[in-house]
RNA sequence: GGCCCUCUGGCGGAAUGGUAGACGCGCUCGACUCAAAAUCGAGUGGGGCAACCCCCCGUCCCGGUUCGAGUCCGGGGAGGGCCACCA
């Protein structure tokens, strides 16, 4: 985005990063936000970026960095590779308008489907992940198990290999398919279909992969004139070329059963290729022949058509097929992923230089250890077009090979930002180290982090490439665990009041700025966190506002109104009676709710809720005696001190008012959070309701004063309520203690 | 098409399986004021009733478990998210 900006309006990314920075940080000061400054960390800055190509070097030593083609989108008229949400309706480039075509270039990978298993492993034990997350992360992953079989292709010497996790159907395979980019296709086609195929494969290339593979694309394919050998039953089916058919997944072929899965069976609909029923469903109706199978049958059954493997469940199937495929050496059980390995260079400016020299004798050579940083120079011109900015800087690109010292060109391409975020949560255990990424005695005493808070946007790529990140430096001995952070945390969406999402792309973003001025901080804080629980999407709109506004004017007015109770005598707290014996109930509840809210399900709108209420219980209260006013102190006290981390400003002067001199600095350093009497929290009257015969026809009440066991009042009561009921016969009683207990009487 | 989430007053939202709608917004009425703002007080799910006593109905719909369901289970609907011809 800042290289975006910057081609925009001709700025440099650096300059407008720091005027950024120095934005964001005054507005988190303004609001308020606890951090400890002492720790921030600029990712732009050498001192942090050297460390991204100091885990380059680590990882290409160990091989988890890789050189590989990879594919990009590429503007024919700005002669770049640009991002996917650059390409536009019609496959067109958003700046220019060109079309945009996809492109081979080579690229720079971590490898990180090598750890694919560890990473579906590792989310066993995040149990304080939100479930969501973790099966958005499972899915992202992709396992899938199934086989691989060979068929040969009939008068040659060629074999096609398929993937399918449905080999317990391969008795009912009645053509095989080829990505259209599969190199066999060229080899099997024979001359009479060689016109036909060419002109499609030439087609589909031209076709941009979405819209060919996209749901309203309807399946289309040609015969090449081929067969394929099933080796379970020997069976020549056709072999055709198909649009469907996804070359980077599996082997690019496919053995298509019609009967029991939908693709397949449209396609043969289409094209007049027979259908055939080898898996009937365990239990109720058998299905119709296959010329007459209205939909394909997907569920696993029972096998039938299929050989030596007749009669069995699918999953038995299955084993005992793949078994079979291996020892006679035509195919064998296999597991396939969705995962990709993560590309991440970019034919940006504004990232970490890859360290790498290109040497006309050695190729690619890394960076000695002892020459990093790589400093990005401040000197590029940002176009957007041609060829990436830095490969327009000599005095960067032009420089001599490490091992022979020859001249070499430098590696012009930076890293994808999401290194970056890879591991900045370690950075901040010494973010001033210049001797290693950091220090791993701190890593052992912090990590793994105990609440990480992030947008469900990051659900996949980033959570995964810090899991990944995070295994990484435990293979270097930086950290000690693979799993970085225990509990996981995802905030809701805030929508603009336009109703979309809340982001400078629509340009709806609620600056807190000019409310801050309005109203001050502390209400500004208490309307965020009012209103609603964090994980929850908000659709943002200023009408509760006031509301918060209101209520801290009025906890200040209820302060100034009893100052004559802020010096009331402690001892005489026990001997509130009555009404403010009630309120004393009420002050240790709303501790205990706030402290729980607080500490648990991050409910700080129910805490907020519960303060009000305390409020609302003190207004309606006058105190007359030394009692009296020792309760309200003890209400506004914890009331002050509860407020603190919704209003740290307000709070810190209410808590001035009520404990006099000195107590700011005491509430700043290390004024305890107030503790709640389990005795005053318990309920004071316990409530037993009658119910007989399913209606409910009475309750009886027992008080319970302070101190005594709530199970004892409880029995009580429930003895008035057995006396009542002697001589009738107790059928059912359900004991629940806290809340009611109802008696069933026949 | 797959996987997942959500559904409670006019609105944001509360409710360890136990009096649904806490708290706030909005709205209505009243007090204060020449008047307004601010503030304070009362009311505010729907229906019945002379009655703010009381009664009935109410947490998207249908069914189940339970003495008792907004909450648990099964099925359906609507809205949203992520992935998507993954073989």
């Amino acid at each position: 985005p800042a290289e975006n900006a910057a081609i925009k309006d001709g700025r440099h990314p650096a300059e407008r990063t720091a005027e950024n920075i120095v934005s964001f940080r005054a507005e988190m000061k303004r609001l308020g936000y606890s951090f400890d400054w002492e720790r921030e960390i600029v990712t732009a800055d050498p001192g942090y970026y050297r460390w991204n190509q100091w885990f380059f070097l680590k990882m290409l030593e160990r091989g988890i960095v890789y050189r590989r083609q990879g594919k990009a989108n590429w503007c024919t008229g700005c002669n770049t590779v640009i991002a996917n949400e650059q390409v536009v309706d019609d496959n067109r480039c958003e700046r220019c308008g060109s079309p945009v075509v996809e492109k081979v270039i080579p690229e720079w990978a971590f490898r990180i489907t090598a750890f694919a298993q560890d990473l579906l492993d590792g989310l066993d034990q995040l149990g304080q992940w939100p479930e969501r997350v973790t099966t958005m992360q499972r899915n992202w992953i992709g396992k899938s198990a199934g086989a691989e079989v060979d068929f040969a292709v009939a008068g040659s010497a060629e074999r096609i290999k398929v993937f399918t996790t449905r080999v317990d159907t391969i008795y009912g395979c009645t053509y095989v398919v080829l990505a259209p980019e599969h190199p066999l296709v060229e080899k099997v086609t024979d001359a009479a279909h060689r016109a036909e195929v060419k002109a499609f494969v030439e087609r589909m290339r031209r076709t941009d992969v979405l819209e060919r593979t996209g749901e309203e694309a309807p399946k289309e394919g040609v015969f090449t004139g081929a067969f394929a050998v099933n080796p379970f039953d020997g069976e020549k089916v056709p072999v055709w070329i198909a649009n469907f058919v996804l070359a980077e997944y599996g082997t690019g072929a496919v053995m298509s059963v019609p009967a029991h899965d939908q693709r397949d069976l449209e396609f043969a609909r289409k094209y007049r290729l027979p259908v055939r029923v080898v898996i009937q469903p365990a239990a109720g109706e058998r299905l119709p022949p296959g010329d007459a199978l209205p939909r394909a049958s997907t569920e696993d059954g029972v096998t039938e058509s299929s050989g030596p493997f007749s009669g069995l469940p699918s999953s038995k199937a299955r084993d005992r097929m793949g078994a079979f495929a291996k020892e006679q050496g035509f195919g064998e059980a296999t597991v396939r992923w969705h995962l990709r390995d993560w590309g991440f260079s970019r034919q940006r400016y504004w990232g970490t230089p890859i360290p790498i020299i290109y040497c006309p004798d050695h190729g690619p050579v890394p960076v000695p250890e002892k020459d990093l940083p790589v400093v990005l120079p401040p000197q590029a011109i940002i176009t957007g077009t041609g060829e990436p900015p830095l490969a327009k800087v000599p005095e960067f690109v032009n420089t001599t090979c490490p091992r022979c010292g020859k001249p070499a060109r430098r590696e012009v391409e930076t890293m994808d930002t999401f290194v970056d975020s890879s591991w900045y949560h370690a950075r901040y255990l010494s973010p001033k180290d210049d001797q290693r990424p950091f220090e791993p005695a701190m890593a052992k005493r912090w990590l793994p982090i105990d609440v990480y808070v992030g947008g469900p946007e990051h659900a996949v790529m980033h959570l995964l490439y810090f899991r990944f990140w995070h295994r990484v430096m435990h293979q270097l001995g930086l950290t000690f665990e693979d799993e970085p952070c225990t509990r996981l945390v995802t905030q809701g969406i805030v929508n603009g009041p336009d109703g979309k999402k809340m982001s400078k792309r629509w340009g709806n973003v609620v600056a807190p700025g000019p409310m801050v001025d309005r109203l001050g901080a502390d209400t500004v804080r208490l309307f965020m966190l009012f209103a609603a629980p964090p994980e929850k999407d908000i659709d943002w709109s200023d009408e509760q506002v006031d509301g918060l506004f209101r209520f801290l004017a009025r906890v200040w007015r209820l302060f100034h109104a009893r100052q004559d109770c802020f010096a009331a005598p402690a001892a005489a707290l026990p001997q509130a009676a009555g009404a403010f014996l009630e309120l004393r109930r009420r002050t240790h509840r709303t501790v205990k709710r706030v402290t729980e809210g607080m500490e648990g399900d991050m409910k700080y709108n129910t805490g907020i809720a519960a303060l009000m209420e305390l409020v609302n219980a003190l207004y309606a209260l006058e105190p007359a005696t030394d009692a009296d006013r020792a309760a309200v102190r003890e209400a506004l006290s914890a009331l002050a001190t509860l407020l603190a981390p919704f209003a740290p400003h307000a709070a810190e002067e209410l808590w001035h008012e009520v404990q006099g001199e000195a107590a700011r600095d005491r509430l700043l350093a290390d004024e305890p959070w107030p503790s709640f009497d389990p005795a005053l929290v318990a309920a004071d009257v316990v409530t037993i309701a009658v119910q007989v015969n399913g209606k409910l026809r009475g309750e009886v009440q027992a008080p319970v004063s302070a101190g005594e066991a709530e199970v004892r009042a409880l029995a009580e009561a429930e003895d008035r309520v057995r006396a009542h009921l002697a001589g009738k016969t107790v059928r059912k009683v359900v004991f629940v203690p806290k809340r009611l207990v109802n008696f069933v009487v026949g």
